[in-house]
DNA sequence: TTACGTTTGCAAATGATATTCATTTAGCTT
DNA sequence: AAGCTAAATGAATATCATTTGCAAACGTAA
């Protein structure tokens, strides 16, 4: 499984940064890891105190959601109203979004000519790209069709 | 000027919907549109403030930014951590945003290609699409040559 | 101009996220 | 292994943007 090895680069970063090893971080990176899916934060936090076992306290949750996102194994990928949807993307190719805004169906698509486009509008504008969301919001096949 | 146009479209709206044509709507309108920037709601609310005249309060900006979204006057444009930066884009043709993570320049781009390869992942999953978001975080050329 | 339903302003509620602070813990250093 | 120090944790509290409840003011249609 590449948990563990994400686990260890996750070590070498926080060493790196002078930060510690602990306990809760990790079984935070094997909750999230586990959840298999897009996750609000409060969702996570619930789903966690809901598990047996030692939980993380809500602000250990956030705090460590911080972390793993300067890490790189997190991204905010769904702002939506006053909801950020996030996503485990370690390990995973970098991909965009279809929103429905009807059931909330999540759909991921990689279109390598709009990165190819992208990188292109930033030349244009002597921008340097760190990182982007596309985010592509209406409605899904199977909302369409109960629509009838 | 366009802005009558859209006032006086803004009020078949606002009728049509079974709403009241208030001069405090009208106002938040109006400052809108002389605002000439992208904007934060609670930025508008402060600087409505600080104008003499009539103002609105807090909770009617919030209300009128509603309606004004939902007439399509306005967008949500860019979601940056808890912050959401709304534009004024009545008239305006469609475009995304590159923002400079760095001095928090936005610049404007539009390119038909990468609008139509959005087009075409939607038919690919049956997806109708209603709005969409693209935002690409970078550093500016300014803030990139102060770097050295 | 009356009557009624909507809008407004204010204050208070919310909800997500951040922070404070006292306590515990990780990871050196002897 | 024991001690030391800075960092991490949990709980409560603060903050920030946004929303809501409510009484008073207002817009509209008859």
């Amino acid at each position: 499984m590449q948990v563990d090895e994400l686990k260890s680069r996750f070590e070498q970063f926080l060493k790196q940064k002078g930060y510690k090893i602990t306990k809760g971080r990790f079984e935070i990176v094997d909750k999230i890891a586990s959840y298999g899916k897009h996750f609000e934060i409060e969702e996570l936090v619930r789903w966690i105190a809901n598990q047996n076992k030692t939980v993380a306290s809500r602000s250990t949750v956030y705090r460590t959601v911080r972390l793993l996102q300067d890490f790189g194994a997190i991204r905010e990928v769904i702002k939506l109203g006053n909801r950020t949807i996030y996503e485990f993307v370690a390990g995973k190719p970098h991909h965009e979004h279809l929103i429905c805004v009807e059931c909330g169906k999540i759909i991921e698509f990689y279109k390598d000519e709009i990165e190819e486009l992208q990188d292109k509008v930033c030349e244009e504008h002597s921008f340097t790209p760190l990182n982007h969301r596309l985010e592509i919001f209406g409605i899904c096949k199977d909302c369409m069709e109960k629509r009838t």
